[in-house]
DNA sequence: AAAAATTGGTTCCACAAGGAATTGACTGCG
DNA sequence: CGCAGTCAATTCCTTGTGGAACCAATTTTT
């Protein structure tokens, strides 16, 4: 096969595609025109679980050039930026809250907190009444990163949806927030939690 | 953003968060219902890259469980069953079409692709003509697995859309083609390639 | 047609990631 | 009030990952 150059993303993974079957006006015909290697192609439009390796396919191609920047702009890891962009979004949490939201465990986000304080990025202040927890805040460098780094993780959200009008991005996003509540109710069984591995 | 979690797998990760700003019939109200922690809902419902956030925690909650389960259930990592997947789709490709295509390293799939043959899932044929290639091909073994395997995907994909009606299964599927279509169009700039890393 | 450049695949190796066990701080039960 | 259970965070240690170098088969250049 062919496979020109293009990707290189790397997440995810894993299936994709969706099968031939789309209601043609949808991309399955643009994205022949496209210089798409016929394999991702089928990953993408000829997949039984078409719609996870869609969103796999995005989640990929969204977070591999980022982080790849933010390594390379601020030296940071991925699970590092994490932390300052959770912070960002919700300041004094803890660790444990991260971990446990984000799926990654608890050591790695130890390492990566320890190395953020060490950097001047990130205060750690523990919580005076439980001296278990420790509450994390962004220092005025850790949020100066933030600030440069957000621009380009909105453009290329931006990027993504520019094909889609105002009402398009709109019944877009109460489509996936549907989605994403049908998934808070999925009942993990025990057996799938143990093993796992991100990511990841 | 987001970013996914990598749960063991290496994925995803990032960033959450919760609050409560969203239009209301969208989710957010009825997320607030659900007994889930702060920062998640703030990871999910204020996030200024709200869309990638929701893509994103998608790929965690769909990919964490399934492959959490083929490595108790058949012992294959998450690239090894990414391979049989990959082969079910599209027999014979080469190990280097998956990794342009998913993003892991070569190295990576080839430790994949020789384990899984010493496993009896895959065969392995050289290319007559160029001896550098090596098509690959399910073998009974590796196509049993897939047919077990398969209908866990199909279902969890299934219950992700559960509340969706068809005709809003068939708009998101269109709106979702849309934005991969317009991935499909970003320049990856050089400067994002070369440090990143997968998921993990 | 030899030399140089490319490409598929493998091997080497340093390092990071994460499971398991540990520490320190609370909580609850009896 | 003391002992078992829990929980946040950390440390230890094994393993897997992936970058870089390498090998082999081709293709291109001159």
């Amino acid at each position: 096969m062919m496979v020109l150059s293009r990707p290189k993303l790397q997440d995810t993974a894993a299936n994709d595609g969706e099968s031939g079957a789309l209601p043609e006006g949808t991309g399955a015909d643009l994205l022949s025109r496209q210089r798409l290697d016929a394999f991702t192609h089928a990953r993408l439009w000829k997949n039984p679980c078409g719609f996870a390796a869609r969103f796999n396919y995005l989640a990929l191609r969204y977070n591999q050039p980022l982080y790849g920047w933010v390594e390379e702009r601020f030296g940071l890891a991925r699970i590092e930026f994490v932390v300052i962009y959770s912070l960002s979004l919700q300041d004094g949490i803890t660790a444990s809250e991260i971990s446990a939201s984000t799926a990654f465990p608890k050591n790695t986000l130890s390492r990566a907190v320890n190395r953020l304080i060490k950097l001047g990025y990130v205060v750690r202040r523990t919580d005076a009444i439980d001296r278990r927890q420790q509450f994390l805040s962004l220092s005025p460098a850790g949020r100066a990163v933030y600030e440069e780094a957000l621009p380009r993780f909105v453009a290329l959200e931006e990027e993504m949806l520019a094909l889609l009008s105002l009402v398009e991005r709109e019944t877009l996003a109460a489509l996936m927030a549907k989605v994403v509540l049908a998934m808070f109710e999925v009942d993990v069984p025990e057996s799938t939690l143990p093993t796992s591995r991100p990511e990841n």
